[in-house]
DNA sequence: CTGTTACTTAACGCTTGTGTTAATTAACGG
DNA sequence: CCGTTAATTAACACAAGCGTTAAGTAACAG
């Protein structure tokens, strides 16, 4: 597999605001498929199929418990895409120390859950 | 705008390897719109509209210059995009300070230009 | 066994994305 | 003016993405 297709799977993953919440909900801690669906307002199988997008692209893994399946981040794909990314920093000449700095001095708030009807695709039934 | 929307532009743009190679070829320095699309095998309205979702996702700005327009990097994107993912640094225990070095350390090689025949879509003519 | 719960896979439909060629707009150069 | 160069917009084709419902699989619980 290439390097590119593998950023490719990452940024497009994280292209959909359905699958941000879920990371961001994942961030939360480890829970089941069932338990990740529930905020949101579409069915079980696209959720699944969410899931099978963020483990390609390493930002999420799976793991069978039994009759459930546990879900949690996949900090591979995360720390690739940072990697992509820093490497443009010296363009707005901010180093990681005043990023840094900057990310602990702003309010630690929870991410919330989005996701919900995000308007590319409306449910029809 | 929602901060979602803002945030899908930017990763959906960069979830195309094409776009990536673009902005990867305007950290080299400006260039003007058919200069930029020489080294790619696709036309050149394809590389003008991704252009357009470069622009829209504020990873990249074209100023018109007589017959020609300039296109250089905008930073205001690519600062978006690490700030969302700063927010998960701490899951992987790497403090930006040591990604700082990881970063210095390693062979500041020029990005390559990619995205020729990168398998999405042919070429059918 | 049998039914229930927790998912996943299959099949389908609509929308979005990406490419193409042809036509258009705008500036430059004689 | 008139042709050339630079780039965009228009119109179209096809693939990919995301949603749905229905059916399948696997573990659990009686």
């Amino acid at each position: 597999m290439t390097a590119s297709a593998r950023i490719d799977r990452i940024f497009s993953a994280l292209g959909d605001p359905t699958r941000r919440a879920i990371v961001q909900r994942l961030a939360l801690g480890e829970v089941t498929v069932t338990e990740l669906a529930r905020p949101f307002a579409i069915s079980l199988p696209a959720i699944s199929r969410h899931l099978r997008v963020l483990e390609a692209a390493a930002l999420v893994r799976q793991e069978r418990d039994g009759q459930f399946r546990r879900c949690r981040l996949d900090t591979e794909g995360l720390q690739a895409a940072a990697e992509w990314l820093a490497f443009y920093r010296h363009f707005w000449g901010e180093s990681l120390d005043r990023l840094d700095e900057h990310l602990k001095s702003s309010v630690p708030r929870a991410p919330k859950i989005k996701g919900r009807n995000h308007g590319k695709h409306k449910a029809r039934r």
